[in-house]
Order: C-alpha cells, then sequence, then structure tokens
DNA sequence: AGCACGATTAACT
DNA sequence: GTTAATCGTGCTC
C-alpha cells in the first residue's frame, strides 16, 4: 500500500529513520518498472542546519524542499549525479530525507543495464547510483509521491527490527561547521539485514 | 560576469 | 589512498 500525506508530515529524523525498510517505487511512461528496500537514509532539517540547502534561504533549486511534504525534492550535483530526496514536516518548513541506498527488489535486469553491468553489489549502493538505477532525474523533481498513480512513490516493505539500525554522521559535508559535520543524522539497517549488497561507503569485507 | 566548489562515482597507483 | 570528470548553483566583485 501506497504510503500516504501522513507519513512524511513528522518530525524529519523520525520519517529518516521510519524510511527504513520502505519500498521505493518507480513507473515510467514506457513501462518500465523498478523498485528497491532502502537501507541508508540522512536527514536535512531547516535553514539552521548548515549542512542543508535550505541553509541559504529559498533559491530555484530547493524551492521544492520547501514545498508539501511527501514530494520528492531532486537536484543535480557534482556536474554529473541526480540525487533523490523526500521532503518532510509541512509546507514552507525546509527539510528532507536524502535516499542513500536501496537493495533492489524488481527490475533488476533493468538496473544492471541501466548500470553498465556493474557487479551486483554497486548497483544502488550510493545516491547517485540509485538515481540512475531507477531511472530518477529532472523531471522527478516535486513529484508529489502521495498521488495515486504516481510514476514514484513509496510503499510497504520489510519491518525493520530497530536493533539493526545504527546512526552516522552525514555523509560529504567535510567544510561544514560543527555540529552539523558530525551530528548523527544518517541512519543505516545492519550490513548484515542488507546481504547480499553493501550500504554506501561501508563495502563488505 | 566570473569563479570556486559540491549531500559523488569510477578509475587508477 | 588519490584524482579526474563535469556543470549548475550561490556568492563575490
Amino acid at each position: 500500500m501506497q504510503l500516504t500525506r501522513e507519513f512524511y508530515s513528522r518530525p524529519t529524523l523520525e520519517v529518516a529513520e521510519d524510511l527504513l525498510g520502505k519500498a521505493l517505487v518507480r513507473v515510467e511512461s514506457n513501462g518500465d518498472l523498478t523498485s528497491g528496500l532502502i537501507v541508508e537514509t540522512e536527514a536535512y532539517v531547516g535553514v539552521d542546519d548548515l549542512g542543508c540547502h535550505a541553509r541559504s534561504g529559498k533559491t530555484p533549486r530547493n524551492v521544492s524542499m520547501w514545498g508539501p511534504p511527501g514530494h520528492a525534492y531532486v537536484y543535480f550535483n557534482y556536474g554529473m549525479h541526480w540525487l533523490f530526496n523526500i521532503v518532510t514536516e509541512r509546507d514552507d518548513f525546509p527539510a528532507a530525507v536524502l535516499i542513500r541506498a536501496i537493495v533492489p527488489i524488481k527490475g533488476l535486469e533493468i538496473i544492471r543495464e541501466r548500470r553498465s553491468r556493474r557487479g551486483d553489489t554497486e548497483l544502488t549502493n550510493g545516491p547517485a547510483k540509485l538515481t540512475q538505477a531507477l531511472g530518477i532525474k529532472r523531471e522527478t523533481d516535486g513529484v508529489d509521491l502521495c498521488q495515486i498513480g504516481s510514476t514514484l512513490y513509496l510503499e510497504e516493505g520489510k519491518i525493520i527490527d530497530p536493533a539493526t539500525i545504527t546512526t552516522h554522521s552525514r555523509v560529504g559535508l567535510n567544510s561544514v561547521p560543527e555540529p552539523w559535520k558530525s551530528i548523527k543524522w544518517n541512519f543505516r539497517v545492519s550490513l548484515q539485514f542488507a546481504k547480499p549488497y553493501p550500504v554506501a561507503s561501508e563495502p563488505l569485507p
């Protein structure tokens, strides 16, 4: 069943943790269906969070993050990568959850093709890898994830044992001042659960 | 108008 | 472990 607006209309840290184990589903106009189980998320909360894009106020790029919850915030980074976020909290408050890693569920052959037939552990274990795998790009920015028939939405996946969840510093905020640089707003399902795929930035031994 | 850099990835030593 | 790729964005002049 498709997750509703109420799920996203909560404090961002709660949503980020609860998104673990949910299924991200992508339906494209040509009939391609791909999906994956979320295993790593990251919270970005408000203008005071100096790691969050909203620190610069409302701009053309981050305007989706200021909109109502349950919508996509997709942005372009490093000149070549698309990153997918889910807007949380309430209208006019900028906050979102970055999806950093999934485990493929459906459309594995499509995913393998889009990922240039890389090894199965390298398919969707990174924020830009999973958007490439699911065909999430510019046109997905602002999409309503709660709308019936949406090309992008979430649904129930697997029940996650809270004991298997770990928290970490957010990835890639090297020049961000403390405490934002080290605050543990990154959430992961333990490696054991994610087998045979590793979570981002932490390859299997 | 110009510029430094980024919520990354892949290839290479 | 190090680094090139590649360009939109936000900031400074």
